[in-house]
DNA sequence: CTGTTAATTAACGCAAATGTTAATTACATG
DNA sequence: CATGTAATTAACATTTGCGTTAATTAACAG
């Protein structure tokens, strides 16, 4: 099991995490796919696609000459169970919570 | 709003998680009372207090010489919002494994 | 076999992060 | 007011992270 100190570090820089978000909006993509995620090259795209691969956060799947991303489950979940374990800390404002999931839905669309 | 690469770049570090985790589990301590959270020394710690601050994950209260830290709920909401946002993506993992499974028998038929 | 496409690895430069010791600020107390 | 305690800021060294270009590996197409 991945510390969570190291899945956040994986999602820390902005460019992974919008990796990240894509592979979860629109499914698995290939690292072809990806390259204009961010205004860098493409080794830096495949460097950042190891850092996401060796935290757990991605899984690699072969195709051809092409290699395809897709989001492993298990790290959000781990960070869900988290979250979640505090809860009765920040539970207060569970309006405000339904809220923010209310409007990241909105955006995304 | 802290928006969420920033956020969990200041939870990344192990030293700063730990402090986070200890003032959950405990309530609000002093610089002084978390020094011993990790062999390094006085002034390391204060830094990352400052970093955590900065990332809005606690508050400082001044109480006397002392200052007294206390983690923020917002932090905590907004990681648990988004990953509840896409609960739909690993809540039914197991089933989206097995049809992975199928797919690539069927491709590689 | 030859050339093209997809992606990664290698080698390198630079900026940011993290630790140290020393100096500073602010409050408390005899 | 002189001294001690709590914490931070300053200055500096070292490591890590992230980008680039060039070279390499692997699969595909003629």
């Amino acid at each position: 099991m991945t510390r969570l100190p190291d899945l956040f570090a994986a999602l820390a820089d902005p460019t992974r995490f919008a990796i990240v978000e894509r592979l979860l909006a629109e499914g698995e993509q290939s690292a072809g796919e990806l390259a204009d995620i961010a205004d860098i090259t493409a080794p830096a795209i495949s460097r950042h696609l190891k850092v996401l691969r060796e935290a757990g956060v991605v899984t690699q799947r072969i195709d051809g000459q092409r290699r395809i991303y897709a989001v492993t489950p298990e790290p959000l979940q781990a960070i869900s169970a988290w979250a979640i374990a505090h809860r009765d800390f920040w539970e207060g404002s569970l309006d405000r919570l339904e809220a923010a999931i209310r409007n990241r839905r909105k955006e995304s669309r």
